[in-house]
DNA sequence: ATTATATTGTTGCTTTTGCAACTATTGTAT
DNA sequence: ATACAATAGTTGCAAAAGCAACAATATAAT
């Protein structure tokens, strides 16, 4: 759900030769990383999807956040608040970028290009996070099913230009973005759609008010 | 909010004669600053408190977000998303810091410390705006009021190392926070006492389970 | 001291949502 | 081609949450 600063510009340049840095590559269910209170890491998903996912202790599997190509994830980014571990599992083929924020900060022995980079361009890497965070609190704060689905296509809208939009993903994952029951989901698209809201044709909606 | 990455240290040393950086002061019900799609605004409360807040159609105020000292916000963190504008206002007294991020990221004329001091301090500004963004999204996606309260006494209970706590805002603010109706929170708070699952006492609470 | 304002606490009623349990459809793997 | 898995679509029912409208405190303002 990444979508405003492109990392993709200095990643693309990606030649590091020290040590700090490290991309690995994983398949499907791997887990990538686990959050459990003990290092500073910072990951780039540079290829593929991942989800960051809980198990309670009935051994539900809650998807938390999913990622996409050029989102950023681990442990730095989400410090204790509860004793749950956190999985990072990937989705697909992926690769990823891994290192320590502790590390990349100090100067690099070999001075490497990337390395330098990659630390300037800290701030907008994080920021575009914050954004999407922001994004996605300011839908889940909506009283109603209802205003969260209008909240997110107006979103979409805004950003295509269009009153049509086309999800480019599950229903099923906008429900767990939106952190509501799936059925609840469709039963109230529906009703939008019998109150000429919306047009929907499986995934492709158009907004009809204004 | 906030609670991680501590900003005081070096903004308690601010003396910056350039004029990329302001500091401003507001009395009670003054609007800070707006968010309009117009530039990369980023503010530091540096004391009082403020709160983020839309006006809907209907003239109804939702507080998207509550401020307190060394708290950081700004347009920057907080792009498009709806054509609604948004407000900051400032609750009481507040002193804050303003800059626009793409003159700060560039060196200094005057190179002054403080500058320098701020740049390097970014990303952990930006990062602990995170973690803060991450807490609130693990409550808000949270199916019920119950488990949404449970999830935030908790998540302070850990911090403090206590299971006894003690809220240190208004109930009203705290049912803001995790975005649900305040009688319906006293509600499901009563039951929790009911169940012996806490015991409550005006704002102090003492989780009782495990 | 008195008024005004904000917060807390409570309850009946209604609406919304979640849950469970399906079927239908589409996509993927062998 | 067929089987298996994932996604989409639907519905009845029960539980949870929102809304509205209060009273009771507590806090702040004049």
């Amino acid at each position: 759900m990444s979508i405003n600063f492109n990392i993709e510009n200095f990643i693309n340049d990606f030649s590091c030769s020290c040590s700090k840095v490290q991309v690995k590559n994983f398949s499907k269910s791997e887990v990538i990383t686990t959050y459990i209170q003990k290092r500073n890491q910072f990951c780039i998903l540079l290829e593929g999807h991942a989800d960051l996912v809980r198990y309670d202790y009935n051994g539900n599997k809650t998807i938390i956040e999913r990622f996409s190509k050029n989102d950023v994830f681990g442990e730095i980014f989400y410090t204790i608040s509860t004793n749950n571990e956190l999985f990072v599992e990937s989705c697909e083929n992926s690769k990823v970028l891994f290192f320590i924020y502790d590390d990349i900060k100090s100067k690099c022995k070999s001075s490497c290009k990337f390395h330098e980079t990659l630390v300037s361009n800290l701030p907008e890497i994080i920021l575009s996070k914050v954004i999407d965070l922001n994004t996605r609190i300011e839908l889940l704060t909506k009283r109603s099913i209802r205003d969260k689905l209008l909240g997110y296509f107006e979103i979409l809208s805004i950003r295509n230009f269009s009153k049509t939009i086309t999800l480019s993903f599950s229903l099923t994952y906008l429900a767990d973005y939106l952190s509501v029951d799936r059925s609840a989901m469709m039963r109230e698209m529906k009703l939008l759609k019998d109150d000429g809201i919306i047009k929907k044709n499986g995934n492709k909606i158009t907004l009809l008010y204004k």
